[in-house]
DNA sequence: CCGAGATATTAGAAAAAGTAACAAATGGAC
DNA sequence: GTCCATTTGTTACTTTTTCTAATATCTCGG
């Protein structure tokens, strides 16, 4: 192939859209620029060629025969890359809206609004990813991320959605009848925590704890921990959101809790965003406003 | 015409390429750049798109089905484009070499040199244009200028052609047996200047002489002007090059000479130079150096 | 497990493109 | 004719994009 020699695009395209409307000032409008960038643009393609494509004529200008042969081409050529690209374009735009979370936060705040989302937007399909690791985002892939963050290291520019008291929680059954008023004590209790990570430990180090014997620790996904505490089988380190309504009611028991320490936010891929994953960020932000717990 | 919002079309260029060589280290080679640059504006092109092109594999990278899909797309259409352009350059480069000049010189130096550069260069045509008028070097116009210039008033940064003296000359027959050892005893001898030009008046002014009587001016062209002044039809102002050998002889006589006052340049225009203008700018400049008088 | 050969990522340098302001040419209104 | 609106042409300067160089990361084969 020797097109690798080709003349500048950008120069090419102005000169496309000059022949096109027949006029600097109209491609100029077209192309969202001053003439003087159009009349650069093409200046400089006719000093790479070597040749004059339009030239002045009265109050406009009219192509040489060089310009229109080269215009006709450059049409031709662009519209089958655009229409590749529109192709593209269209298979993206349908695609699903890719959001990955935590497993917790899926199944205790996404899950229970999701019916609210596809009343609001039916045509809008969203495709969780509830996983601990965290994801890359890149094009292509996931579109949106709500991740989790210790306010104790906040990050910055982005979008918070749900900002929580972080509290050690349990089943009534399971902690009744127990002097739990010190960080240590609650070393005698299973805890249950994400596979991967090591949240009980950190606690305890986090409260001037050191472990003097063997903790009990039972990993296992996000999802059915949530269930797992309920039933009794342990307690955990969430946020206070999840279980806002069975600690009211009595039926679990917040053993300890920090202040604000947790946040989740919103983090999307960069560059600009397709209309449904617009759609998606919008309706999480209306939705952070009512949660902030 | 709804391509004109495409994606960046230099990174359409790069994936084309990626595509074609199936690395991006190839690509790089044949584009000039470093892969960072090829990588950087797959990535944008990615962003803009929000689909991935190319994913990693393995040591190298392989398509993904979009990315497979556009590359075909791309293909034709910058094959559509790179063949316009082609046919273009083509025309282009095997256009004759335009070269505008005063008409003496065109007359005086470069075509008794004529013969000798076709013998050289027998596939380039050169095409004269021998006015007075300065014409613009545009694309697809004149390649090369030769231009005088007093060197009173220096011009930075050209190839200068031809120093020379500047001379009034006349033939012997005219001059013979008058006084003229004083610029003033000129008014009465016949001037023969190049039409639109006023090279007569402006010698006098220079010598401080203000004419007191009507100047006898005869305007004709350049190229006329020379063999007029042979004939002994009036005398005029040139450069001392043109009539070196018969001043030497005898067979023409210098009135009065400026030292050095003369210049003739090349000028070119901007960008680069097709292959043919660019042999005929060499043979000049080897010329130059053997007749700097 | 190492090293060759590939892609990925950065900060900062270099190049390209765009803007604003003004100049120049033209054709029509008066 | 002169004036005026419209369009192209030009240039200094600013902004944006692109490239490079350095370095990190990943993968395969010995």
């Amino acid at each position: 192939m020797d097109w690798l020699k080709l003349p500048p695009l950008n120069g090419l395209r102005a000169f496309s859209v000059v022949a096109e409307t027949g006029s600097y000032t109209l491609a100029a409008q077209k192309l969202n620029v001053t003439h003087a960038a159009v009349s650069q643009q093409v200046r400089r393609l006719e000093e790479h060629l070597g040749v004059a494509l339009a030239v002045r004529s009265g109050r406009g200008i009219e192509l040489t025969a060089e310009g229109a042969s080269l215009a006709r081409d450059l049409d031709i050529g662009f519209a089958t890359i655009g229409r590749g690209v529109e192709r593209l374009t269209e298979i993206v735009e349908n695609r699903p809206v890719q959001v990955t979370m935590s497993p917790a936060f899926a199944v205790e705040w996404l899950l229970p609004r999701m019916a609210e989302f596809q009343h609001e937007y039916p045509d809008i399909t969203l495709m969780l990813n509830p996983t601990a690791e965290v994801v890359e985002l890149k094009p292509g892939g996931i579109d949106v991320a709500i991740r989790y963050r210790d306010k104790r290291r906040p990050v910055a520019g982005v979008q918070p959605l749900l900002l929580s008291d972080m509290v050690v929680i349990g089943a009534p059954e399971l902690v009744a009848g127990r002097d739990l008023s010190n960080p240590a004590s609650l070393m005698d209790l299973p805890w249950l925590q994400e596979l991967g990570t090591n949240e009980a430990s950190e606690w305890f180090t986090f409260h001037g704890v050191i472990p003097d014997r063997r903790l009990t620790v039972h990993h296992m996904p996000g999802n059915l921990i949530m269930d797992a505490v309920r039933r009794g089988d342990g307690i955990t380190y969430t946020s206070r959101a999840f279980f806002r309504e069975e600690i009211e009611q009595g039926r679990m028991i917040e053993l300890f809790s920090e202040k604000l320490f947790g946040i989740y936010f919103v983090e999307t891929r960069a560059g600009a965003q397709r209309p449904a994953v617009k759609a998606f960020l919008k309706w999480l932000r209306a939705q952070a406003e009512t949660v902030t717990v």
